[in-house]
DNA sequence: TAGATTGTTAATCGATTAACAATC
DNA sequence: TAGATTGTTAATCGATTAACAATC
C-alpha cells in the first residue's frame, strides 16, 4: 500500500462546508472574531450540532461558552477542500458556458486555475478566451500528460461529451467537472463531478410543484 | 386547508431522476424500445432497487420480464420534474455567466424560459443579450408582479446577490435559483436552490485528495 | 460562580440494500 | 413452462437529532 488512505468524509458534510464558508465570510466582513455553532446553523437553517460535527472533520476545536476562532475555522475549510492548492486544469469547449467560465476570476479563490481551452471550431483554434489560449482537442492527451494536468472542465455539448472525456482521460487527467448535460463513462479511478445545472434546475421547478 | 398537498419525493430520488432522464435519451438514440432497471443501473453504477423504487414516484409500472418502455418512462419523468410546463423566468446579472445562461438555449427543454435580463450597468441598459432585452434592476418588483413571473435567476456577485433577491421576493417571485457564491435569505415558502458551481468544484477537489 | 457552548454518546429517522413472492 | 424482471416487505446502514457531561 503506497497510497495514503484517508477516511471518507460523507458526502452531505462535504457539500454543507462550502456553505459554511460563505457565511463565515459574511459574518467576518461584519466583524464577528469568533462564532458558536449555532449561528452558523441559524444562518443555513440548519442544526447546530449537525454543524459541530461537520466542524470536527476539519480537525478545529471550540473553546465552551464561545465558539470558534472565526479565522482559524475559515482557514481550515479553505485547507480541507484545497482551495489552497492551485490546480491547473484544461477547459474544454469555449462555446457560451465555457467562454462565461474561462472569464470567471473567482474560481482561482477555490483552488483552480485554467490554463488553455480547446475548441474544435478551426476559427477559434489560435485565439484567446480572457487571455487563455484555444488550441486543437487533438493536442489534449500530449499536452495534458506533458504538463500533469488533473483537472479537465467539459463545456462541451452533451454529443461530444464522451468523446472529449477520452481525450482527458488519455492524457492522465484525475478529475473531470462535467457541465455538459450527460453522463460519461470513465475508468475507475477517474473522479466524475457533475455540475449538473438541469438537475438543479429541475429541483427548483419540482419544489415549487409541490409547494404551490 | 386549501392546498393540494403533494408527498415530497425525497431528495436524493429528485437530485436522480434527471440523470435517468439523461441515460434513457441516450439508450433511446440507440434505437431501445424497453429498458430495464437494471440497465439503468448499471450505466449510472447504482443499485437497480433503488432505481426501481425512483421510478415509483413517478407513477410508471414496469412489465416484468421485460422492463419499462422508454418513451413512457422519459415521458413520466419530464412530466413529474415539470420540463412540460414552460415557466417564464427572469434574469439578474448579465455579465459572463448571466450572458452564457441567457444563451443556452437547452433550458428550454426543461420547462424555463427567460423572457427578461436585469442589470444595473447603464450602458447594458436597453440593450439585448441574446435576443433578451437587458432592463434597470429597478423595474423588477413592479414587471414581476404584472407579469406572474414565478422564478428568478440570480447571477450577480455575491456583494449584489442580497439586495436583487430581494427585489425578486418584492415582485412575488416563488423559487430563487442562485449562482452567486453566497447564502441568500428568503422569507419561508420561497424555494432557494442554490447552484452551487463552487461547491461542486469542492467536491472534486476533496475527492482528489482523498484518492491520490 | 453561573451559564453558554463544546464534544460525545445514545436514540431516532430515513434512505439504501437484501430477500423473495408475483407475474408475464 | 422456465426464467427474467418487477414490486413489496424486511433488514441494514448511515446520517441526523437528542441528551448530557465537560469546560471555560
Amino acid at each position: 500500500m503506497n497510497t495514503v488512505q484517508i477516511k471518507p468524509t460523507p458526502e452531505p458534510t462535504l457539500r454543507r462546508l462550502p456553505l459554511y464558508h460563505q457565511v463565515l465570510i459574511q459574518l467576518k466582513e461584519r466583524g464577528v472574531k469568533e462564532v458558536s455553532s449555532t449561528t452558523i446553523a441559524n444562518e443555513l437553517k440548519l442544526d447546530s450540532v449537525q454543524v459541530r460535527k461537520d466542524i470536527e472533520h476539519v480537525q478545529i476545536v471550540g473553546k465552551p461558552r464561545i465558539g470558534f476562532n472565526i479565522d482559524e475555522l475559515i482557514l481550515a475549510i479553505e485547507k480541507y477542500l484545497n482551495w489552497d492548492n492551485l490546480t491547473e486544469a484544461f477547459l474544454v469547449g469555449s462555446g457560451h458556458l465555457g467562454f462565461a467560465l474561462a472569464g470567471y476570476k473567482n474560481f482561482a479563490k477555490y483552488g483552480l486555475n485554467i490554463i488553455a481551452a480547446f475548441d474544435n471550431d478551426p476559427e477559434k483554434i489560435g485565439t484567446t478566451v480572457h487571455g487563455i489560449p484555444v488550441l486543437d482537442p487533438l493536442k489534449i492527451p500530449d499536452l495534458a500528460r506533458r504538463m500533469h494536468i488533473h483537472i479537465g472542465v467539459l463545456a462541451v455539448p452533451a454529443e461530444a461529451a464522451q468523446e472529449n472525456a477520452d481525450l482527458l482521460i488519455e492524457g492522465g487527467i484525475k478529475g473531470i467537472w462535467n457541465f455538459a448535460p450527460t453522463q460519461i463513462k470513465a475508468p475507475f479511478g477517474i473522479v466524475v463531478e457533475n455540475a449538473q445545472l438541469t438537475a438543479s434546475l429541475s429541483f427548483l421547478k419540482r419544489k415549487l410543484t409541490e409547494q404551490h
